[in-house]
DNA sequence: CGGGTTTGACCGGCGC
DNA sequence: GCGCCGGTCAAACCCG
């Protein structure tokens, strides 16, 4: 087909497709530390978020978590089998909803000394099944923009994804207008001790909403990540195919029928 | 009518 | 012992 290309053309294309590669290189750089920078932000919130919990039960923050190579400390939960997360939730939206995947009836709601809001509790819809595991919520005092959720046990079943939409009453999906910060803090699990996913999914995009996850299930998967793109960024060809999508977006990227 | 939510009452732990 | 406070219960209510 190119027999008629000799060898300095093909140097001249490569050198192109290099420098196009350069290129594409540098716009991800900058949309890396745009990401980066908004990341910064939320991350700020969590701190102001934490900093309340700081003054109001005296709990000292020891476990650090790293995203982007930004720190933040997330509060350690007294109970080991506890965890805590912060929802990013409209500061108008009065309703104490954490769509987390699993379904919850709420048995109580009650105003607390330290905090205005009112505190919901909620068990698990499978309690009647023998599940243990109850969660508090309560808005952030200070950021009203955040709800803290306090789980309190693990799920002895599945996550309900075949009830998904059959009960709009219940709070069974993940919200595509949160942004979860999950602080998970699982009884003597190193692994899962310190640390935290960020499920940065910004207020208000219209992304598609997720399936639903029960966080052991989220530090799982995270592993399997971690695990794949170890594995990927080790092996040469997955590279060079990187490269050779890039080039081929910059080149034009085909219109494929969806 | 069944299942979930609301909300006032009740209970138990804790500090004074 | 008393009062405060967080957590739970359960009857009334609401909604599909």
């Amino acid at each position: 087909m190119d027999s008629h290309n000799s060898p300095k053309e093909k140097m001249k294309l490569l050198q192109a497709k290099l420098e196009h590669v350069r290129k594409q290189n540098e716009n991800l750089r900058h949309l890396v530390k745009a990401m980066n920078n908004q990341c910064n932000d939320l991350l700020a919130r969590i701190h102001e978020a934490n900093r309340t919990y700081s003054s109001s039960d005296h709990h000292h923050f020891n476990n650090n978590i790293n995203i982007g190579g930004v720190t933040a400390q997330v509060p350690p939960v007294p109970n080991a089998k506890q965890s805590r997360i912060f929802v990013k939730a409209d500061s108008k939206d009065s309703s104490l909803i954490v769509k987390d995947g699993h379904q919850w009836r709420k048995y109580g709601q009650k105003v607390t000394k330290d905090n205005p809001s009112p505190r919901a509790y909620f068990r698990c819809s499978m309690a009647s099944s023998g599940c243990p595991v109850k969660k508090k919520v309560q808005r952030c005092m200070e950021d009203k923009s955040f709800l803290v959720a306090t789980y309190e046990g693990e799920h002895n079943h599945d996550v309900q994804c075949s009830s998904l939409g059959q009960s709009s009453s219940l709070t069974n999906y993940c919200s595509p207008k949160s942004s979860i910060v999950h602080c998970p803090d699982y009884q003597t699990t190193d692994s899962f001790g310190s640390d935290v996913t960020l499920d940065l999914t910004l207020s208000g995009s219209n992304q598609e909403t997720r399936p639903p996850r029960n966080l052991m299930q989220v530090c799982d998967d995270k592993k399997k990540i971690e695990e794949y793109v170890a594995s990927l960024t080790k092996d040469p060809s997955f590279t060079i195919a990187v490269a050779d999508a890039v080039a081929s977006s910059i080149n034009g990227p085909p219109h494929r029928p969806m």
